[in-house]
DNA sequence: GCAATATATCTTCCATGGAAGCCACCGCGC
DNA sequence: GCGCGGTGGCTTCCATGGAAGATATATTGC
């Protein structure tokens, strides 16, 4: 790691290793009272994450599924036969709010890959299922999606999505446990 | 990589270590003929990745701003003094679209924040440049910003944000470098 | 049974960005 | 100077999702 950052002369000439890089150097020089160090991680994780996404989306679009679409079906999919879920757990799966989630119901019923139907227990709940159709697209989207995961992360070494694997879950788990930020943390300026 | 999975009989029951873990785990169940590790890696890959993003929108929101007006902001003022760019060059630069920074500019120069004449080398293009406001408020916001990723950042080691930033490079890198999958990677189904 | 409140879903409106086409302008060749 | 293809920015239309309120149903207390 130690040729990380270029030798301080240099500008975004002399072929910075990468974007961030880039954008790091010229901080740098514009702002030379901050330490942009962090997003030298928090950057390079923001663009690899939009370039996977990109990368999936596109095996998703061979089987004419948006991202939302996929997630919902592949939620439905996963939870076993049935495969059946209430709207409101399909949202807390997939992390969208209940209004995202019901457009995304409507395109996959309009789609004919799930039904609608009210609940038996609860007259204010509705079931949304797979249908035949959508169980079959489903398997063979995933599959494909798989392949293209495991493409993906071919790049690695087993070494190196262990330990990616590894730091990545540590993070998670301690932001999520993470107290939130001391009150002064954003100076109040814009608002 | 021998024990990154739980012992087989544990369900979703068990409590499983987070959510992907519980999303692998039903795969396991539901497709045991699919090798679903890389999800471990790619998926939380993605949720961390929107994780941060809502917690950096969480600032810019402080300053009025959303994260495609902060971003164009910031690579205005990286540029240093004037702080103007060509239209073009923003949307190359943010990873939008013309159009998308049409928009973007509409909105900031609507703010106050930045002004829009035409070049006067080339007639059709356009120069962005930063108010006086404009800089105030980036070099505000980005201050408090990167307070924020330091915050952020600062839940892992230095040995492990070093780690993790080799291997966000190392992975980047590779996929700019990766030749395009095989024509047969995905199977053609969906249309 | 009925009123008050809570809950699940849906509806409406808005914000953001992509895709594709339009228009003004550049530069070239003649 | 003029036509022609290329380029940069903008416009239009559409897709997706969030926020907040509307609607229908469930639940609780009496």
């Amino acid at each position: 790691m130690e040729q990380q950052q270029p030798p301080s002369g240099v500008g975004p000439a002399a072929g910075p290793a990468d974007h961030v890089a880039a954008i790091q150097a010229e901080w740098r020089r514009e702002r030379p009272d901050l330490d942009v160090s962090p997003q030298a991680v928090i950057g390079r994780l923001h663009r690899l994450a939009g370039r996977l996404t990109d990368e999936l989306c596109l095996v998703y679009g061979h089987y004419g599924l948006g991202e939302g679409e996929f997630d919902v079906l592949a939620a439905l999919r996963r939870t076993g036969a049935p495969f059946e879920r209430a709207p409101g757990e399909l949202a807390a799966h997939t992390m969208v709010t209940t209004g995202a989630m019901t457009k995304r119901i409507d395109r996959l019923e309009r789609a004919g890959l799930v039904t609608r139907r009210r609940s038996e227990d609860d007259g204010r709940g509705r079931v949304v299922a797979l249908t035949d159709a959508g169980r079959r697209l489903i398997d063979e989207a995933f599959t494909a999606h798989m392949q293209n995961e495991h493409r993906l992360l071919g790049l690695l070494t087993p070494e190196e999505a262990a330990t990616l694997e590894t730091l990545l879950t540590a993070w998670q788990h301690r932001l999520d446990h993470a107290p939130p930020p001391a009150d002064g943390v954003q100076p109040p300026a814009g608002g």
